[in-house]
DNA sequence: TATTGTTATACTCTATAACTATA
DNA sequence: TATAGTTATAGAGTATAACAATA
């Protein structure tokens, strides 16, 4: 890539950026470290559902309702931690590719039950297999007490208020 | 999700209806309880720092650039991981609003060096103070040895290819 | 009055592609 | 040819405000 083929020893300090790098002061902070490790995590996650055309966020909203069939959207919102007008936007994209379908509570009918349509469940079955790949890449790099910990820190995170 | 493996204690289900979330499947998944922790930090981050108007990216930027006057715009794009692009547009909005200036490389005219203004400098001076109020609300969960493994998980994810 | 869904709006991040200038 | 910056474009997530229907 260099000017020269073979030069490993180089006087110059150009090679400081290998030894310090430019980033060196924000690695000691955990929100920094956070958003690159999900950062990292969001794109390996994308490039391993590709071809199926989902987000993390929509392939969480179609996992919730398919264990919890007929979950209002506001529930559903409460439990990912988004508020209406995102979750309005997600549905909103799943609905409109035929994933799931709305449908008026009658004990509630301000409240809008959500399922997934055979073909959101098709393409869940399928996600759940890339997932689970995916998830085994990373989980594989600790130890099962490591990872133990790592998710229980990860929730103590979540829950400051 | 309910396998019986390893002899541990009894969970106390006084209220099932109330104990199992709609998130139950989903908080098994490493990439889950890391968006929402990093969900949970950037939101924090925004609040402490809502009179400065900054983002997570917009901080990390003046910092590196703080910290290394001169770095060319693509030499911060990879320190953070971002593409040329991304990059281009938090530059753009930081440069703006008076916080930092390019200057043509001497030696490269095709880089741009990144330098704070004086009203970047002041910008980040007010920045630092409240990002380490707002790390020390999550990192005082952990005790240093915790801390120590959570951070080393954290760049292990990331690096994963 | 409070809740739920909805719409509108705006900003940020991410990503790709293509173009210019320079090496 | 490769690199750095730039511009254009698009999709996705986040958030606030306001409105109608319903409880």
């Amino acid at each position: 890539m260099s000017r020269s083929s073979k030069a490993k020893v180089d006087d110059l300090p150009e090679d400081l950026d290998e030894l310090t790098p430019l980033t060196e002061e924000l690695e000691g902070f955990l929100g920094y470290r956070l958003r690159r490790a999900n950062a990292a995590m969001h794109r390996h996650f994308i490039a391993a559902v590709a071809d199926l055309g989902i987000t993390q966020k929509q392939a969480a909203m179609l996992w919730l309702i398919n264990s919890n069939p007929g979950t209002a959207q506001v529930s559903a919102a409460d439990a990912l931690g988004m508020d209406r007008a995102t979750t309005m936007a997600i549905v909103d994209r799943l609905d409109e590719r035929g994933l799931l379908l709305r449908k008026q509570s009658s004990a509630d009918r301000r409240r809008q039950e959500l399922y997934l349509t055979p073909a959101g469940q098709n393409l869940l079955r399928k996600a759940k297999a890339r997932v689970a790949k995916h998830e085994e890449r990373f989980t594989s790099l600790f130890t099962a007490s490591e990872l133990k910990f790592l998710l229980e820190a990860l929730r103590k995170l979540r829950d400051v208020t």
